[in-house]
DNA sequence: ATATGTGCAAACGTTTTGCAACTTC
DNA sequence: GAAGTTGCAAAACGTTTGCACATAT
């Protein structure tokens, strides 16, 4: 895993602001970040002034699969990606219906939780769940 | 809504059979069934043998609409779409790692569930957990 | 020096859409 | 006959890939 100034902006924007992004929004500001040179404080005017959206995916398959990033998916047809959380703590999200906001979760006890966000003030509440497992039948072959 | 044979062939799929089935799936079987003029059996030879993909895609989005299917979604990247549970009874799936295989399961209770399924010889557990709702800010315009 | 990362452009697979012809009611 | 549905072809969308060039170690 090589350092880049691509890679670093990426690792940046993840880490100064929370919820998960969409590839298009990292890229949107990797670019933004890149242009103004503040990736290389000592190079004031940098070579590439932007990033390629394709790097992007690149760089978020690099650190999904070296567990740096986690991906999530709202079921809109667009992955999304925030950083693998420090503690390795585990958690979800609620997604809001009208803006579209992603805010974590911690924890699974969905009674529990649906209840508290019934009293933080969310309504229209739903919920998707699945699980992933290797079926009996794959296990004995 | 009306009726016609296309519509009459998801249904019947979708009755017919449970898991959720893809797009693609079902513009196969939809297709499938309607050149053996199984539709309408007093019109032995059909005027048109198969079905267009769009035209599933369309009749899905409708009958989702209406409440009549669900959509549901594993993050591979293809809608999944099942009868909407005749009793109404809330569900929700475990998708095989290896086959891909989807198996409904009935209630919310994720620890009962992770080990009741554990049991059952699933093994390399894991789950995604999303909450929808209309969030405070949102309500409050 | 070598392995690795990048930009660009083209391809991919799923889903959506415009339009004219055709069914269903 | 009017409203709704379909086929076809083309486009949109997020994502992936091939290749030559550039970069980090």
């Amino acid at each position: 895993l090589k350092r880049t100034r691509a890679r670093e902006a990426v690792i940046r924007l993840l880490a100064s602001r929370h919820g998960p992004f969409t590839t298009d929004e990292i890229h949107r500001d990797v670019s933004k970040s890149l242009e103004k040179g503040k990736v290389t404080p000592s190079a004031p005017i940098p070579a590439r002034e932007t990033c390629d959206l394709a790097t992007i995916y690149r760089i978020l398959a690099k650190f999904s699969e070296a567990g740096v990033v986690t991906r999530s998916d709202f079921g809109d047809g667009v992955a999304r990606f925030e950083l693998a959380h420090e503690e390795g703590r585990h958690h979800h999200h609620v997604i809001c219906l009208v803006c579209g906001k992603a805010e974590p979760i911690r924890g699974c006890d969905l009674r529990l939780q649906e209840e508290s966000l019934r009293k933080l003030g969310f309504t229209r509440l739903s919920h998707r769940l699945e699980f992933f497992a290797r079926c009996p039948a794959c296990a004995a072959k």
